[in-house]
DNA sequence: ACCATTTACATAGCTTGCTATCTAAATACA
DNA sequence: TGTATTTAGATAGCAAGCTATGTAAATGGT
């Protein structure tokens, strides 16, 4: 039998993504945040500052990915870099006031689309929902770690 | 507090989705096989032909994304069109013999991974995940498409 | 029969992800 | 000290997703 795409956790969590991310972006379109941004303003809503690689890590995507992402965000006036003092090599990003201002609306959003999709589950059933996809995560993250050595 | 990744669906989602898509893409490479045709390569399968139409429909994509990848299959030899008899717009889509004598190789691939991203689930827990995973899509789903009416 | 609408697909242009590779600065060590 | 290696980031080029829009064929209504 040829796989169909209800049994396939690969398929169906490329699929939830894209329902996820298609959300977000129409209920974050007012706020100029795309979903990428995500990761490097919560990261950054304190106020401080980190490393591109730093911000690599954090949102656990690939170096010339996160790259990119802050040079849309610059585009758009939602960060800024200065030279970290100790590193040449090296910037140090922060959120401009203007992103800074919009991070209470982004977690709102983010928080009512999180609620949205979970809606039809109890509380048992959301925990559970999570620890498992945290637990193939897991399992993925291992692989991929393995075969980068 | 700020949102963190772990208590995000939709950022393990997403997350999950990109260790799914790289590992596939990894054990796919020496078949010419790329993740975005598999809808297309299982749906065709059988050795039939369907529309884009319902290629596009079975897959859960927007059409010009199906478009484009039917374009780069058809440029790696894995699809030919031939004419809609019943309709000048239209072209059937079928496997060429070079994609057909992947499917089982692909399908053998596909459940390795599945499976290897299962590994530390019991067999309820499966199932359980697999589930919870479907209704959080037909909410997402049922979303998507009130807001496109 | 004709025009308006709908439908099937194509194209343009963008985001977000990836790998591979380059440069320049920092670090290690002989 | 001087060279070799490692590290931080940039860039090129591609895949795969999206929205918006265009074109041509099919369909529907008067």
């Amino acid at each position: 039998m040829v796989l169909t795409r209800e049994t396939s956790a690969g398929y169906m969590a490329n699929w939830a993504a894209r329902l996820f991310s298609r959300e977000l972006e129409r209920q974050l379109a007012p706020t100029g945040i795309a979903p990428a941004y995500m990761p490097v303003l919560f990261a950054l809503a304190d106020g401080g500052t980190l490393t591109q690689k730093e911000l690599t890590r954090r949102a656990a995507v690939e170096q010339p990915t996160m790259a990119a992402t802050l040079k849309r965000m610059e585009r758009d006036g939602m960060i800024h870099r200065r030279q970290d003092p100790g590193d040449k090599r090296s910037a140090l990003v922060a959120l401009t006031p203007l992103a800074l201002g919009k991070v209470e609306t982004v977690e709102r959003v983010v928080t009512a689309i999180n609620a949205l999709a979970l809606e039809q589950l109890d509380v048992g059933e959301r925990r559970q929902f999570l620890s498992l996809l945290g637990r193939v995560i897991a399992v993925l993250e291992a692989q991929d770690a393995d075969l980068g050595s």
